[in-house]
DNA sequence: AAAGTTGTATATACTAGTATATATATCTTA
DNA sequence: TAAGATATATATACTAGTATATACAACTTT
């Protein structure tokens, strides 16, 4: 529901054809959710057929483009979307769980092994992070920054929240093998 | 790619029509990784397109069930999955972000009543958690249950980030209306 | 035993997201 | 200015996931 709704927002800004939108929304979204341009061409189809959207065909001949506006129930359907609570949590679908759930209570070794590898992923990811908030806030973070570094600081929260969590795995994987805890560090 | 190594994984502890593969990968996914019926047919397909699966038409006429059964293809392809790391970080993509991003700078009063909507959604999720984790082990933690375990702690972990990161979101978005920070409690 | 409920099983039409190919336009530098 | 690189723009074929309809089987209540 997002992307559709997304592309109604940036829609109501101004009309675009899908090359725009699709680098409009990488502009705000871009970070925390990848469209592809398929996407946005098979959603902006379906918008257009349920009359949120209406297209026009720019340029000559040999290179068309199609211009996106957005209807009055467009523009309806968007804010009322704004409105309304996002009422579903996001599932918790990471295939390293589907892995786990698999591989135990088998290949212990194994286990540990996908963890520790996981773990280098997300400290990877935290790091990547870390320098975009650097990047973005070297001249102070300022209104029109706010919510870019908002939802950086999100992604941080969750590969933090990863991290803790395998080491509880490794932690506790360890104690059901009789061993002692891992010691700190 | 999660749910068709899945079912191949099911599939190589024993042949299994359709919906019992629904039900068996709830069994081991269930919580974290909801599959659909349609999904399981559709992907089951393209296993038996590629090879992996075959499948054997059962029960009588009026009532046929189509019993699927793993390939050596097939289990070399799970085996190769299990072992290779899973590279991809899953995408944030969250609605939430999608509609923040959107609205502000604008509204911060609706902002701020979006992100206290959204923290109760979080809290009752944490609460349905604990209940689980509270019901799994009333007799004890054991080898059979520790992955269970496990997979509800790190949804805990993930919804504990997420109403962290949304008090963060308060506190900075009041910072900058010139407001004090929220007090404790 | 007819009626209603729950369980078993599959199908279909749809939305959402990925991967990649293709073609022209513009910029850029040897 | 021709060659090569990059930006603009769309299309297509695919995988992944959702929503809902259908039909028979088995249980269960009156």
């Amino acid at each position: 529901m997002s992307v559709k709704h997304g592309l109604l927002g940036l829609l109501a800004q101004k009309p675009q054809n899908g090359y725009e939108l699709k680098n409009s929304f990488d502009k705000i979204a871009g970070g925390f959710w990848d469209v592809n341009y398929g996407q946005i061409y098979s959603t902006i189809d379906r918008l257009v057929k349920d009359g949120l959207v209406i297209s026009s065909v720019e340029g000559k001949e040999s290179a068309e483009r199609r211009v996106y506006q957005i209807t009055e129930k467009g523009i309806k359907e968007f804010k009322d979307w704004l409105d309304k609570p996002s009422a579903k949590i996001r599932p918790l679908r990471d295939e390293v769980f589907v892995k786990l759930a698999f591989m135990y209570p088998f290949d212990r070794d194994a286990i540990l092994q996908l963890l520790a590898e996981q773990r280098q992923l997300y400290l990877a990811k935290m790091a990547e992070l870390t320098r975009q908030k650097y990047l973005l806030s070297r001249n102070g973070i300022s209104r029109d920054n706010l919510m870019t570094d908002l939802l950086l600081d999100a992604a941080l929260f969750h590969a933090e929240a990863d991290i803790k969590w395998i080491e509880h795995c490794e932690v506790k994987l360890r104690e059901f093998e009789g061993e002692p805890p891992v010691s700190d560090g």
